[in-house]
DNA sequence: TTGATTTATCGAAACGTTTTAATATATTTT
DNA sequence: AAAATATATTAAAACGTTTCGATAAATCAA
């Protein structure tokens, strides 16, 4: 059917092995031979075959992305963005990129993903938060895999990582620049490492300017130990604005429960940015719709996905790599719901 | 490594190709032999090596999925709805789906996603509005493709297709019952043909309650000849309301288009559903969050990627079927945006 | 010049399956 | 009891590539 590596190699006059070496750049071939092979290559529109160079080579040329089903199926749109990021950088080389969930209660006896089953995959990118056990369970395999946004305490493993603490910081500081005093916090699972970071960034902005007095952290935060949400950012809007109405500003630990905040704020029938500023995190691109439009940190996205398939690209051809780190810098992004009179532009 | 057919065949003491007979079902083998080489399977752990089998086979065993790029990347969660619904389709069957975007000005010569110049896939699904010069190129290619919610005028390919004309119909229907005189109609791209039906629906619906006078539907509708978006329906409800303020209803081509119809119908300052009520179509996640909630559409995303996957296996496996078109149900689901009291349950 | 190295090419084995055709045995039909 | 058919097993070829080692020619060092 398709023209194969022999098809070439005869109307080249040489021998398999030699259209081979070219292919992969390899061992010593004459320039003139070389390029007579590269020229009937291009006239008869080759194109090796995938399935038989992986057989060959032992490797699948794939990378599997792994999330946790709810993040893929709500409203987050984050992680689709950093999938499409690695799709991009994908592209270049020739690889896949695998998609699939894991359910919550994930057990690595039952629901393995099919491309671990069958070892598909050179290598896995786990997206955010993913059950426990199934980072063990690549850890155990050997197989190269990278964190993103994500992390486990105590373990040092391949991670791409957010600028969290600083973009928090930024905002926050943002927001005292413009005159704001009394900032809360609303989020959601402290057992997220990436929120951990963002509440760093919020409580070492606010001792910076000596904003915070006795109490002041433990009354204007507000955190529900699940999956962050809109409803999330609703509720706490409404209990901290209703116990503490001098609150005239609130940072959220991502741009859903932002969304959640504002909509708090509104049915409290409180005027955003004047009366509370709302900063969210991450950017994600119904923040730029929302009404008002949300102010938020940016996270770049497609860089991470980008970032996470190159550092997987390397761990596979160097599979001794010592584990590291990536950290990717965020930008804040200043739009209507903090926009106070004494800082607009 | 890994366990192979044949450490199988000489544990169970039997040849290589038994033990692949008993793999793929095919031909004779004793019970009990078959239970021997099962067990010794079960035993060993082992899994076929999918490189081996595709190159034994010539199948690739992967379906590739293909979206245009701001379909994927925007605000738009609609078709990674659909493709998480073939995901699971596909864990099934144990192949994989590869997803590639394509661009705008989408060129078959240099634009070709991977998987088609390397011919990776047994098959391909289009999501939504794909550049016509890549039907045309899948066509010649008689490569299976399957449309979902497309379809090229004078055509007759394999289509799944969402019954766009009953749900805007019932929509509709459902804004008069509730009492609405003036409803307005507020759409993208005509060129799409899910709209032009959606249209129709809406038409349709009107006249059947003899709500259609002479140069009603022309004062009504706004559409703008591109791609859909909120600023369509914030352009669009502040125009028709502000020319025509006895527009008591407003629906849109999906709820994309819907949630900018609410900013508009907010910015002049109109009761939602009290002044105007709001339908859309669609029921993307961000539907239910919106404030207020928006009454929609239900189109069911999983289902139509199942029902995607399926017809493609089945093109497959038949490649001689005659092309055929599936049609999806949708339901109404009414919300805060079309809540009228009278309706009220 | 000789021997060592570098450059160039190739035959053949290997990767792990499926599949075809051959063979052998058991069962059914005549 | 012979012929025909169904059941069961297998050896070997095939799928299209990479890679190892062999071989030969060209270049270099002494």
């Amino acid at each position: 059917m398709a023209t194969t590596i022999k098809d070439i190699a005869k109307k080249a006059g040489v021998s398999i092995s030699t259209v081979s070496l070219v292919l992969n750049r390899k061992g010593y071939v004459a320039p003139k031979t070389k390029e007579k092979i590269l020229s009937v290559m291009n006239r008869m529109d080759y194109k090796p075959l995938h399935s038989a160079r992986k057989l060959a080579t032992q490797k699948t040329g794939n990378i599997g992305y792994i999330i946790w089903e709810g993040h893929f199926s709500e409203v987050e749109m984050f992680y689709s963005q950093v999938f499409l990021g690695m799709e991009y950088a994908a592209r270049k080389s020739d690889s896949y990129i695998l998609l699939t969930t894991v359910k919550e209660d994930f057990d690595p006896k039952n629901d393995l993903p099919r491309f671990l089953q069958y070892k598909d995959v050179d290598g896995v990118a786990l997206a955010g938060r993913v059950p426990h056990t199934l980072i063990e369970y690549l850890d155990n395999q050997e197989l190269p895999f990278v964190l993103i946004d994500y992390e486990l305490p105590g373990k040092s493993f391949n991670c791409i990582k957010i600028d969290n603490y600083n973009g928090a910081f930024r905002a926050v500081e943002n927001l005292v620049l413009a005159d704001k005093k009394y900032i809360a916090f609303v989020g959601g699972t402290f057992f997220h490492p990436s929120i951990k970071e963002r509440y760093r960034g919020y409580r070492e902005a606010l001792e910076k300017y000596n904003l915070v007095n006795d109490g002041y952290l433990k009354k204007y935060s507000y955190c529900e130990n699940i999956e962050t949400s809109r409803s999330i950012g609703e509720n706490g809007a409404i209990k901290l604005l209703n116990r503490h109405p001098e609150i005239d500003a609130i940072f959220c630990c991502n741009d859903t429960t932002a969304m959640g905040v504002i909509t708090g704020i509104q049915k409290i029938g409180k005027k955003i940015p004047q009366e509370v500023a709302v900063i969210g995190f991450d950017d994600i691109p119904p923040a730029e719709y929302n009404m008002p439009k949300l102010s938020t940190v940016r996270v770049p996205k497609l860089e991470i996905g980008k970032q996470a398939f190159m550092l997987l690209s390397e761990l596979i051809n160097n599979p001794n790599m010592a584990p590291q780190t990536r950290i990717i810098s965020v930008d804040l992004v200043i739009r209507e719901s903090s926009h106070s009179e004494g800082n607009k532009q």
